[in-house]
DNA sequence: GGTATTTGACCCCAG
DNA sequence: ACTGGGGTCAAATAC
């Protein structure tokens, strides 16, 4: 079986240089394990693990799942494939650091690339510690530079270098409030080990351990592609990959932070159960009581980012936001952003156009507060989640709506964040509004919700990252849709389909999957066998029987597969043509399958 | 000399 | 009451 695939790996070289997808399916059903691989343009292959489910309901993936499936599922050594090994315990000294994107990790093929998906993926927006507002420090980015691409992804792009010429994406890394509030030592050793740099492929083998006074959340920076100083980096690759000017900057520099306020530190301290120090920052501003908890790794990469309380004044005019990005930058007006709206831009979601931190009285959010308050909500974590320093910071501030003994009442940190009302993700084709986000116990990443818009269907989905592993995406579907397939927007059949979305026509069962992507390590990917895939617009029907063959590999799955590696290899183009995309999509698959079939 | 950062000591809280 | 840990202060230091 595998040296089918393996075959059926090398004949699709030919056919698209820039990925080469390999179903390793070690039976001829569902449950199995399919792997794909993921071929550079530059003959770099990387291994992802897709996962494929029968189980039908709502499979979520555990986190045994991720570590029974990792690489090693595998005998990677038959295929000769740099494959992320991930071993089952990990010194708990490592520092948790991303791992960068490294060049061998892009994937270039735009032909499968979701820019919807991608800039609505929890990679970019669903968890907080992505978004977590940069510090005062300077953000050092591992800025990816996407023209790496060869071949006709390359020709492809150049269009958009014309664009985008100064434009980088900076895939972050760490996290921030509530990333690691309810993490045990042992969870970050989950985490660690999914990150440690012996272990790493070569997604993240091209960094370099360079020291550095910034740490390294990545994101989009006007600064960096103007060639500012922030772009210190301590994981300085190799390669031309990443753009890394003025290491050098002074970091004084570096006071304004990028989430566009003044902070001054006043402490720093050794916390129990991390080697990280965390640093105490105080908004500058006076009369303002806002501070933060940064913690940074000992390679000075951001681990978590914790704000306390609201800003009272708005945000102090930046001075340094003047190249020629043509990224949407949210309005700044807003006096709560404790978490940047630099990051929103940074994480390129345009559906984003608040980002912020309050105070609230609910001790917990839930669905139907999400969907009330058309917000996207993640609390920091409930009280078991908070952790003792977050339980701490609420008890010693009367402001806060805690008593000043600490004791606890309804009050806690959490950040809210205003969404436009509806998002489109296309890697599935069906549209999708975000009506909630969340920090689970379980999971310290935030958990996205996702509700179809289609009227009368009462489908979800929610995507979180794994707990043990940031760059892994769980995306778990509830529901059966009872609509079609809406056509891609822009499309000629979008707008007739979104009116009809309500007919009732034949309803095709989407499946429910549990996706889980990994640009660095792993791809996991379930699907439930009662699904299939509904024929709408221009995208081919499928049936799941399609899946079940060994050596081939769903739409969906694909799709999904596709959408992932975008969002991972950092594609960020939102006004990137979507119809166009899925025709893409459509015409690959096919040629891929007819050549592999 | 001014400002920001560092860092040891102290305070407070929870267990 | 004791102890440990997190948060803060403030003097020392660095820029």
């Amino acid at each position: 079986m595998e040296s089918f695939a393996i075959k059926s790996c090398i004949n699709s070289l030919s056919l698209s240089p820039s990925i080469l997808l390999l179903s390793l399916v070690s039976s001829p059903y569902i449950k199995s394990k399919q792997a794909f691989l993921h071929c550079h343009p530059n003959s770099k292959l990387h291994l992802f693990t897709h996962l494929v489910s029968n189980n039908n309901n709502n499979s979520n993936m555990t986190m045994g799942d991720f570590n029974n499936w990792g690489a090693s599922e595998l005998n990677h050594n038959q295929v000769g494939l740099d494959v992320p090994k991930f071993k089952s315990a990990q010194p708990p000294s490592l520092p948790l650091s991303p791992s960068p994107v490294s060049p061998s990790s892009y994937l270039a093929f735009s032909s499968a690339f979701s820019p919807s998906e991608f800039l609505n993926s929890p990679l970019f927006f669903a968890s907080p510690n992505i978004f977590a507002s940069p510090t005062t420090e300077a953000l050092v980015s591992q800025s990816f530079n996407w023209r790496n691409s060869s071949g006709e992804e390359q020709q492809c792009d150049k269009e958009d270098e014309k664009n985008y010429s100064d434009f980088s994406f900076h895939s972050q890394i760490q996290s921030s409030s509530s990333m690691f509030q309810e993490q045990d030592p042992l969870k970050k050793q989950d985490i660690w080990k999914f990150n440690e740099p012996t272990k790493q492929t070569d997604f993240s083998s091209e960094r370099t351990a360079t020291k550095s006074e910034y740490p390294s959340i990545h994101r989009f920076t006007s600064e960096m592609s103007a060639g500012k100083p922030e772009m210190q980096s301590n994981s300085v690759p190799q390669s031309g990959y990443f753009d890394y000017t003025n290491a050098s900057q002074p970091v004084r520099e570096q006071k304004r932070s990028e989430d566009g306020f003044n902070w001054r530190k006043y402490g720093q301290k050794q916390v129990k159960g991390s080697e990280n120090p965390r640093s105490y920052y105080k908004c500058t501003h006076p009369n303002c009581s806002v501070k933060k908890k940064v913690e940074k790794s000992l390679d000075g990469q951001i681990t978590e980012i914790v704000y306390k309380g609201e800003h009272n004044h708005p945000k102090p005019q930046s001075t340094r936001r003047t190249n020629s990005q043509s990224i949407h930058q949210p309005s700044s007006s807003c006096t709560n952003s404790g978490i940047s709206d630099q990051s929103v831009v940074t994480l390129g979601n345009p559906q984003m156009d608040r980002f912020s931190i309050q105070e609230d009285s609910s001790a917990s959010v839930g669905e139907e507060e999400f969907e009330q308050t058309s917000q996207t909500s993640y609390s920091l974590g409930d009280e078991n989640n908070l952790g003792p320093e977050a339980k701490r910071w609420k008890g010693d501030n009367e402001n806060d709506g805690y008593s000043a003994s600490g004791t606890r009442t309804v009050r806690e940190p959490r950040i809210v964040v205003q969404t436009t009302s509806e998002i489109d993700i296309l890697d599935d084709g069906f549209r999708w509004r975000k009506y909630g986000q969340k920090v689970v116990k379980g999971n310290p990443n935030a958990r996205s919700y996702y509700k179809c818009t289609a009227p009368g269907c009462s489908v979800r989905k929610h995507v979180e990252r794994a707990a043990h592993d940031i760059k892994a995406v769980i995306t778990t579907y509830e529901g059966k849709h009872n609509h079609d397939v809406p056509a891609a927007r822009g499309s000629a059949g979008y707008n007739a389909n979104r009116n009809s979305q309500n007919s009732n026509i034949p309803a095709p069962i989407r499946p429910s999957a549990v996706n889980c992507y990994s640009s660095s390590s792993s791809f996991t990917n379930s699907l439930c066998n009662n699904s299939r895939i509904p024929a709408t617009g221009n995208q081919e029907s499928f049936s799941l029987d399609k899946f079940k063959s060994p050596g081939n590999f769903g739409y969906s799955a694909l799709n999904r597969l596709m959408g992932s590696h975008t969002n991972h290899t950092q594609y960020t183009d939102a006004s990137y043509p979507k119809a166009k995309d899925e025709r893409k999509d459509d015409s690959f698959l096919q040629s891929f399958l007819s050549k592999d079939l």
